[in-house]
DNA sequence: ATGAAAGCGCTAACAA
DNA sequence: TTGTTAGCGCTTTCAT
């Protein structure tokens, strides 16, 4: 493949030069066995680097016939720019990292495609990394991923490490915080208010005459979003003067076998609880799982209300009502207004609260 | 905060010239607007940059006090070394680009996972980006993604365009193919044979008496390895007298609900049809619980058997039939393998053949 | 429209 | 052990 291209380039500049030092593996003075630099490009082409930069970046500003030759010699060497270099030089490495907690969600793998039908398409390259829900990792990441001298970075959720905020107002980038809200972001904020959330529910139980409600979440100690819903959840109970108490967590991953479990542990505990709340439609598809299998009838016995909506809840029988957020919407906005925020524009409006909405389906 | 560091800084350079100039924002000439740089580390801490370099990269090359001097600083004012620049001076980015043709596949997080739990570890950042299936797509992002002078890269499958094979030639990385099997390697290749899997369900699907049996999928004409799995089972199906042309495709991606509507055709189309091997378990799920729904006893009357055993093929019921494979570990060993070939040890079993297992559930 | 010079921030190689 | 010099490959700036 580099024999023939060589030689294609050959034609193009038949001098007695070039044939000479051809066998040696060189061309025109230009190695063909390091990685082909700008240099090389200009050198055949026989322009300065820069017209090459230009007829890259900026074709407009270089004439057709030159264009047209300079991207020749580039097809034939299969000079690939490097960004490396190119970001050094310009101070823009067009990287943007993204910390999610896991990967193991749907929700955050749905975020993360939202950003990817956006931001590769405008020559920004995704960073990815896991923090596994643990702040210190996240302050770590933070610190290494700033490394890459970003254009904006992605975090998830509102709780990060005094150390990591102050990183990264000095970074002086763009910062969007997903998936929750708060009143003090570090530059920008898409989300929803989980406590809301847990109050909605909480409501819409209450008014469906459930009487002993709970809640069951996974990675108790580490999700701060879910412990949020709960204390919306508690909020609304207390205030309707009922138990608020009914709260059963498991420090594993989510899965369905987990939601099996979570409810076998809790109906042992408290064979009252009358409704479930569950921190994600995997858990609560298992909850229903078990329940089906135990013959405890949903929802006259025993009702589910799961979150994220995600597609298992509306094709189990009876089908999960469910919390349905924005999470590939909420990818593309963020991506969005990092890019506005990235091409130097403006951007107003700061935090976007993305709503919620609570789908009714059999199982409460 | 940066007022804070200044003062601190300050103290350990009490000199008339310092104080004089801080309260223009600066401290012994080093702005402190401007991100801060090796040399201004280097200045304050009264080292050379090298000196900083190795107390930040090889600790043990510099004295005790000295190291902890300059640490000291680099705490003081936020240093992050710009790993740009660094990348460009040592030729090495630490990159690691991974093309996966989408998301939307539980298999693709799981092995995105298994390499999120080793590259990031070592070093090594991970940039992420996806084909949506179309070759097309993956010569351009390997194409944008080779500009990062990356250290190795991981692909997906063992199609590639001939373009995309030259360039990574010509890029002399370690490559990694993965989720497929090929005797050409581009470089390095990890994965199973899904011809193999297609023939190994189809002798197990005759084995167990079924004669009419069909292959349903998503994706279909962009899905190289589906198609590979029905080439072996209709191979097999062929072999044994059998008839092979129930199969069923759709062109939208993945999903519950599409397994409901590809049985529903399927069945429509070919009554007769006793057992159906589906692409995914997702798939699966849907067909099990559409003919649940329809009162087609499984597997007396429909045999499924689904592929990926994804979490919710041993959780429903009657619980699936699948298809092992080891996608977390096959990320956790491209991951090894390609670590082992940075650090320019010699990798000798360049194609790796994981294997895969039926496991039989209750649907078949 | 094109080119030359300078330098982005770091590290390899060499010198002291 | 530490510092100096010279780039890495590109783009910015300024000249032509």
């Amino acid at each position: 493949m580099t024999k023939t291209s060589s030689r294609q380039v050959l034609k193009k500049n038949q001098d007695s030069a070039a044939t000479a030092v051809q066998s040696q593996g060189e061309l025109l003075g230009v190695s063909l066995n390091k990685r082909v630099s700008i240099t090389d490009v200009a050198k055949i082409a026989g322009v300065g680097t820069m017209t090459v930069s230009r007829a890259i970046n900026r074709p407009e500003m270089v004439s057709d016939a030159l264009r047209k030759r300079i991207l020749a010699v580039v097809d034939e060497l299969g000079y690939i720019p490097n960004r490396v270099a190119g970001g050094l030089a310009s101070g823009t490495s067009r990287a943007v990292p993204v910390i999610l907690p896991t990967l193991n969600h749907s929700v955050y793998v749905a975020f993360l495609e939202g950003l990817c039908s956006l931001l590769p398409d405008q020559g920004y390259q995704i960073l990815l990394a896991t923090s596994e829900y643990k702040p210190e990792v996240e302050e770590k990441l933070i610190a290494t991923l700033l490394g890459w001298r970003p254009d904006g970075i992605v975090l998830s959720g509102v709780n990060h490490s005094k150390r990591a905020k102050s990183m990264l107002k000095q970074a002086h980038i763009p910062v969007i915080e997903i998936m929750d809200l708060t009143d003090h972001p570090i530059d920008m904020n898409v989300g929803f208010s989980h406590r809301a959330i847990g109050c909605a529910v909480g409501e819409y139980l209450i008014a469906k005459g459930y009487k002993q409600i709970a809640h069951a979440g996974s990675f108790a100690q580490h999700d701060v979003r879910a412990a949020h819903r709960v204390e919306g959840l508690q909020e609304t109970l207390k205030k309707a003067g009922l138990p608020f108490g009914y709260v059963q967590n498991s420090n594993q991953p989510s899965s369905i076998g987990l939601g099996r479990e979570l409810l076998s542990a809790l109906l042992q505990r408290h064979p009252e609880v009358q409704a479930v709340f569950f921190a994600n439609d995997d858990l609560a598809a298992g909850a229903l799982f078990e329940a089906v299998l135990r013959g405890i009838r949903v929802p006259q016995e025993l009702a589910i209300i799961g979150f994220n909506d995600q597609e298992i809840a509306s094709q189990v029988s009876p089908a999960l009502t469910s919390v349905v957020t924005p999470r590939f919407e909420m990818g593309r906005l963020a991506a969005d207004m990092l890019l506005r925020r990235m091409r130097g524009e403006r951007v107003d409006v700061k935090k976007m609260d993305l709503g919620f909405q609570i789908i009714e389906r059999a199982s409460s």
